[in-house]
DNA sequence: GTCTATAATAAGATAGAC
DNA sequence: GTCTATCTTATTATAGAC
């Protein structure tokens, strides 16, 4: 790591590369303070608790994955074009952090309190009335008779389901599965295609059916 | 509970009831030998450690899980029906177990060493060539033409992910959509029909390409 | 087999000097 | 701001009487 000079700054990376690794419970104050270079007590100077700690990581770190993905997504009204670009999206940038979806998930665990005001205020921007991209662009395509009558969030809870769930699962898998291996590039490829190719046949409208 | 008159089945039965709410690494040997009305000591006289107490758990709730789950499962070769009888039981165990998620994705994040094991002694009980069920209905449907040329092991990838999504981020999910009850009867229903639906759409041969 | 009492250790947090 | 030394508490595990 390059030299930080700023000691909270440094205190921030070295407590992120912990708590990634180990998530909050097992992480150990003692490692961060070794990480940073420094010792345990300033930990405590300067952010009182290993709690507040870790919520200041958790919001860094969730903050920048999220902000990077939505703004990935560009406006469109096409549904398989949305659908094509999440997939993607999404994918790739799981892969980039193998660490950050175990770190969610002991998050979750915990509540998820702060990962649900995150998502709140960036989801909802433009007004609590309005849902979340996907799940509006899926309803409007739905009211236009350009695909078939699915429910909206329904159709998203399974679309993230899909995407996510490789890596939830991810040591069981190569455990069952043997010779998978689900950060080569081959099979996010595969993995991105197949998942699109299946939920736009799940929903297209059938021949003969068109609008 | 009822009276259980073997001390060894009822610290297992605390055990579980511990482990279950509060995982592996936050219970406490203390809470469950309280639960099971004993003293700390006893717990280790029988089970010389609060890991090896873990296995026993796990073993016994997930092997329990895994069988009643695929005993469910009728022998067919027709995916569209394999494909309604594993959501429809899967969604429906998993809602039956609120804590079994949660508790599966501790051990997951630990390793999944015996959860890997138990896995592999289920589905290749007549030997490893073969591939699990649900991958090899859907290879053979595949060769047959009955459906669309999917990768098998992609395609239940995206089925388990539908299914199970919603319970892993449960918490998540009911901050961000209000009034969302995902163990409600009405929920549960509709989430098995657009799962099916969705799915079969996305496998099923176009109109004019069928057999 | 079951108990009480206690050891052994680990972890987060703080006091107080510099 | 930064350090060393220490407190407090929690938790697993064991020794030894009955």
């Amino acid at each position: 790591m390059e030299l930080e000079p700023d000691t909270q700054q440094r205190i921030l990376t070295a407590a992120t590369e912990v708590f990634l690794k180990q998530g909050r419970d097992g992480a150990r104050m003692k490692e961060i303070a070794k990480q940073a270079g420094i010792n345990q007590a300033l930990l405590h100077y300067y952010f009182r608790s290993k709690q507040k700690l870790y919520e200041a990581v958790f919001e860094c770190v969730f903050e920048r994955f999220l902000a990077g993905f939505l703004d990935a997504i560009p406006e469109t009204q096409d549904v398989q074009v949305l659908m094509r670009h999440f997939v993607n999206n999404y994918l790739d940038r799981l892969a980039e952090n193998p660490d950050l979806v175990p770190f969610i998930l002991w998050e979750i665990r915990g509540g998820g309190e702060t990962m649900g005001r995150l998502l709140k205020s960036h989801l909802f921007r433009e007004g609590e009335d309005k849902p979340p991209f996907m799940i509006q662009i899926v309803q409007e395509a739905v009211a236009k008779g350009q695909i078939r009558p699915v429910d909206p969030v329904q159709f998203t809870l399974s679309l993230f389901g899909a995407c996510v769930y490789p890596f939830i699962a991810r040591p069981i898998l190569e455990k069952v599965i043997p010779g998978l291996d689900l950060f080569s590039p081959e099979f996010l490829e595969q993995r991105k295609e197949e998942i699109v190719q299946l939920f736009w046949n799940g929903v297209r409208p059938q021949v003969g059916e068109e609008v």
